[in-house]
DNA sequence: CCGACTTTGTGCATGCGTTCACAAGCGGTA
DNA sequence: TACCGCTTGTGAACGCATGCACAAAGTCGG
């Protein structure tokens, strides 16, 4: 049992020196599925849920009981054997792990389509992620409130990030730009950066990037399509059915 | 070195023997890789690169030259030693493999902010991805050109996807209509589906999905945002100061 | 034609992540 | 209190991906 404390005290929360270490441990890949098991757990509280066993829940999120019990192990032993997991602990738990209990201001540079589709995305704010800034070249845009919030000048990046203390710098300007507004973001002290740019960023070690890219995510799919087409047509030839009988054993 | 071949003269192109036993055996994790190494290829075809060695290529792709040879050497043996790969025949083999020598018709549904982005985004007919159909509940919408495409009523998937020939469903819904759109989309015979909404979706083994959950991109930079800020604490308490030198050694 | 130099392709070791399988632990019941 | 059934937590085995290091294979200059 690790060690419990009250929470909220400060805006910073500092970890116990115990859940520090696992935080170090944590694999990437186990991050990535707290937050899905964030999300499923929310939605779980809103239902008036209050535990649940590690098989409902590994099935809600889509994975296997075992790993999810072992991503949760990573942050600390919270469940009940016999019972299962009481899913406020676990929300209180996982948020605390992922830094969710502050605030993590946002900017979007780049209002295009996208960029309007992020600052008026919904799902931030409500989630802890505010987005506190807006950045454009087009001057007719400096101004204009997109979202509730009005765009200001790529030029004013280093003076707007740091008063309104930004933590995360969401690019979605066209590709050429993304290198030069990238470094801009670094320098005025931005340490986690999502692109949305099909570029290959460069950044240094501190900096911490994620990238989306729905080309590449397209491609992805295009060679599950060719790979499934060519194995039917494949299976065809050997005699199988499209169904997966065989015609012709 | 493998059966090399004229390529195009069929619109399903199916795959060598050979090509068919390696696109199996790629490993998931490469063949994202290999749609980075294709973009900056025809970066590198635009500014008139004719050839370009691992060491150069890794660089830019943001990864180590060895796992770019390996990553290469899963689809063939199309380098020359002692110079490099010719870019060109590359590019050609990586579309190959990927499967984009055919074009793969898109639908989008649910067209709001981001799914007006997602319709008006350029990066995907030119690269083999055409959005042919668009869709919403909203009466008010249908019948709507955007981005050139007019929007049809949800109800109406099975038979649009059907004769427009869509591969490839993209779902930036609100989160409780996903799952009911997935299973239209499904019954339509989409194999393929990316989804925007934050939920796990239920689809049959032979479908292929992928998400792209905003929510969770920004929990993973916040959890490393907690963990640098805690590893700083830290290192102040030890003695270390902000920029890595000691202080109190 | 030969030797020096360059770069690919890959066998092998290492490390990380996933899965299995079961002991440990808890609640309920008599 | 003692037993029973259920579920967690985790050691251990496995498999996949990464990175190293080098032989193989090509070019180029003389």
């Amino acid at each position: 049992m690790a060690s419990q404390r009250g929470e909220g005290e400060l805006t910073t929360t500092p970890l116990e020196p115990a859940d520090r270490e696992r935080a170090r441990a944590i694999p990437e890949a186990a991050v990535a599925r707290l937050a899905v098991y964030l999300r499923v757990l929310s939605g779980m509280v809103d239902q008036g849920v209050t535990t649940i066993s590690s098989e409902e829940l590994s099935q809600a999120a889509g994975v296997n009981s075992a790993k999810l019990r072992k991503d949760l192990s990573y942050i600390g032993s919270y469940g009940t054997r016999g019972v299962g997991y009481d899913v406020e602990v676990l929300v209180s738990h996982i948020e605390r792990i992922l830094g969710l209990t502050r605030k993590h201001s946002v900017a979007v540079v780049g209002i295009g389509n996208l960029g309007h589709a992020l600052a008026n995305y919904g799902g931030f704010p409500g989630r802890g992620f505010p987005v506190t800034a807006l950045f454009d070249v087009d001057e007719d845009l400096v101004g204009v409130p997109v979202g509730g919030i009005p765009v200001n000048h790529i030029e004013d990046i280093t003076t707007v990030c740091a008063e309104r203390e930004v933590s995360i710098g969401v690019i979605a300007t066209p590709p050429p730009a993304a290198q030069a507004v990238c470094d801009r973001l670094v320098s005025a002290g931005v340490q986690c950066i999502l692109n949305f740019a099909p570029v290959v960023l460069q950044v240094p070690d501190n900096v911490e990037v994620r990238k989306v890219d729905l080309a590449v995510e397209m491609q992805i799919l295009s060679f599950h399509v060719a790979r499934r087409a060519d194995e039917a047509a494949n299976d065809l030839v050997n005699g199988i059915g499209v169904d997966g009988m065989v015609i012709r054993p």
